[in-house]
DNA sequence: ACGAGATTTTGAAACCTTTTATTTCGGTAA
DNA sequence: TTACCGAAATAAAAGGTTTCAAAATCTCGT
């Protein structure tokens, strides 16, 4: 079927050299245009709604792209446009436990707008962030969603990016001198209501494994620590503060340290779950028990942390708000693009499950095995 | 710097209303070719190789690429070829923990090859996974790389993207009727050696949590625990082997069935770790330990099974070589599109850890609580 | 019924590459 | 000197869309 060009032919006439199914293979525009009668001009203004169509031109348009199967080309699109349906996303590792989620909520947030996620991986190494940054703008994406890694001043690869109309959109922990959209949690807030938490169980010894303080949500963990020991009056004790990498090997050894100490702390707050795992580790190893004999706190509340034992007591973030908040920032900067910076911070929720306990008696006079 | 165009001259010139400055913005081929004296075409071929040029001339356009900071645009590059430098990959749930490995194999490689990955997510959702599919298309990928949902036959889209060459690789399970190149790994063995070994330690009534029969994975490993039990001339007594979705969930409620039988099974099989995460927790609350009471062993040999108590023993396989072999083929086919169909098989390794041991002496007889 | 003004529709240029057919060049053989 | 050859460089077309200026049509008041 295809339709006569003209104002009024609204007559259908078959035509035997292009069928509809010789196009579902691959249609282009033109040919759109040719079996609904009408110019690319008008088919392309049918789709994007970029001007009025008159309704019976609009529905012949609509029949053919609909009968055809048609798809108009996401690349001649782009080049066209200086941008695509494309947003990128780079993040540190997917592999680690904590950024799947982030990305599934960039993605669901996306797909649902008609755009598609690239997915970078940095393993926190700036030069590779750089060559993805730089690379990445070849294919005009409409936008970026970045966990920088520990040193990267992107301010200047974010302005190129600006300039040329893709939001740039920093999540999680932000790179020195950033002054662009930024999507956080409360991490102060979140350790400090851990930290009180336990204080308020009756604990005082209690250490803390912070993550790499390169990172700011790390060092917002530590201070919203400091803080809350501070607000109860409490001593932090020399070496009762660990430094250690965001990982398992990390709570691991630093755990070992921290059950060395005299008086030996009664309660554990870890800046993530996965320095909890590493701790839950070591405190068995030692012959100890949590909670009973060490309480512990994670932070981030894995969905792996309820399946574990115990149960471990966490200060709940929502990685998918965090990756879904962005590309939200992300599609509304494609129709806004100039408005001033927006700074979303999420909130957290203390999770209580059986990792906490009161501390023991005297616990601190025991020898560590 | 520029070059003047022609034959002899390579005597650089400087001119003052294009600077390399302004270029490095955002310079296109034409300003390049401008720049280096030579025509659009020279640039092309310099760049990709696709025809010779001489030496002084290559030099140059080189020198002015490099000083530029030129990148080739990737959408007008794929428009002309039919084809861009990226990879999509279908998934069911990045936040299902045996998928980021996957996904990071295949970029890892895609990468370092200069290809980007488009990630998408299914849930299984057999519509969901046709409209990815449809959607792509217009995006012109190098490749999919595929773990399909149950059901989906997806052989007519295949042919389709094969038609214009994009190769499409399932990987992981297949979906029915699937006769384009395939990276797998070897279910039946794996499920044999857990199986085996749980039989070599004494074990005699083994229970199976078997996966979604719907998948040819969970199908091929409850396959490999029948074969061992067979060859081992063990019966399957009924109700031994239960199906379960591949998650805690899952896991916990089947086991709570199996541990309410008479008499009560000595060891778990569970067809991946999920699941034996869920078996842990409800062999935990019937208050029964492992390994003592009750041995476990699980599938997949994720990270996260090492870091709990007791560690899991588990059939591992890698994840990651899966999406890497899967990467691998997509860009062998970019260059030989049409040779037989390729279907790997990656082997499977037994961890042994601490979530088996002999079974008790009468365990059979006593209740269960 | 006619014409001005408003609304639709059209045609062509532009976006940036790749690729093919053509031109140009230097050199060799007749 | 001319003719011709191979190699190297170029010019132009093609790929599919968007967009803008221009053309076509419609609407409505007189």
């Amino acid at each position: 079927m295809y339709y006569a060009r003209g104002r009024g032919g609204t007559e259908a006439f078959f035509c035997p050299s292009v069928s509809v199914c010789e196009l579902s293979i691959m249609a282009n525009m033109k040919q759109i245009a040719k079996l609904a009668g009408v110019s690319l001009g008008t088919v392309s203004h049918v789709l994007n709604g970029t001007a009025r169509v008159r309704e019976p031109l609009r529905k012949r348009v609509l029949e053919v792209v609909q009968a055809s199967g048609y798809q108009p080309s996401q690349l001649a699109r782009g080049l066209r446009r200086d941008k695509t349906n494309m947003i990128a996303m780079i993040i540190p590792d997917i592999m680690n436990p904590f950024f799947p989620s982030v990305v599934r909520g960039a993605e669901d947030l996306a797909f649902a707008n008609g755009y598609r996620m690239i997915l970078c991986n940095t393993d926190n190494d700036h030069a590779k962030e750089i060559v993805q940054l730089q690379s990445l703008r070849s294919y005009f994406p409409a936008g970026l969603i970045v966990i920088s890694s520990n040193f990267s001043d992107l301010t200047a690869q974010a302005k190129s990016y600006r300039e040329n109309g893709a939001a740039v959109v920093c999540i999680d922990r932000l790179p020195p001198n950033w002054d662009g959209d930024t999507v956080t949690i409360d991490n102060v807030d979140g350790a400090r209501k851990a930290t009180r938490f336990l204080i308020e169980q009756g604990h005082k010894a209690i250490a803390m494994i912070a993550g790499p303080q390169l990172l700011t949500n790390a060092q917002d963990r530590l201070e919203g620590y400091r803080r809350a020991m501070q607000e109860a009056g409490l001593l932090i004790l020399p070496g009762l503060v660990q430094e250690a990498s965001f990982d398992h090997a990390g709570g691991y050894t630093k755990t070992k340290m921290l059950l060395r100490l005299l008086p030996r702390p009664t309660a554990i707050f870890a800046s993530n779950d996965m320095i909890a795992m590493g701790a839950l580790r070591a405190i068995r190893e030692a012959g100890l028990r949590c909670p009973e004999d060490i309480s512990l706190i994670g932070f981030d509340g894995l969905d792996l942390t309820e399946m574990i034992t115990p149960q471990l007591t966490s200060v709940y973030q929502s990685p998918y708000q965090l990756g879904a908040t962005a590309a939200r920032i992300v599609l509304d900067r494609v129709v806004d693009r100039e408005s001033s910076p927006r700074h979303v911070v999420l909130g957290t929720e203390l999770r209580i499950r059986e990792s906490v306990a009161r501390p023991p008696a005297c616990a601190a006079n025991r020898p560590s095995r």
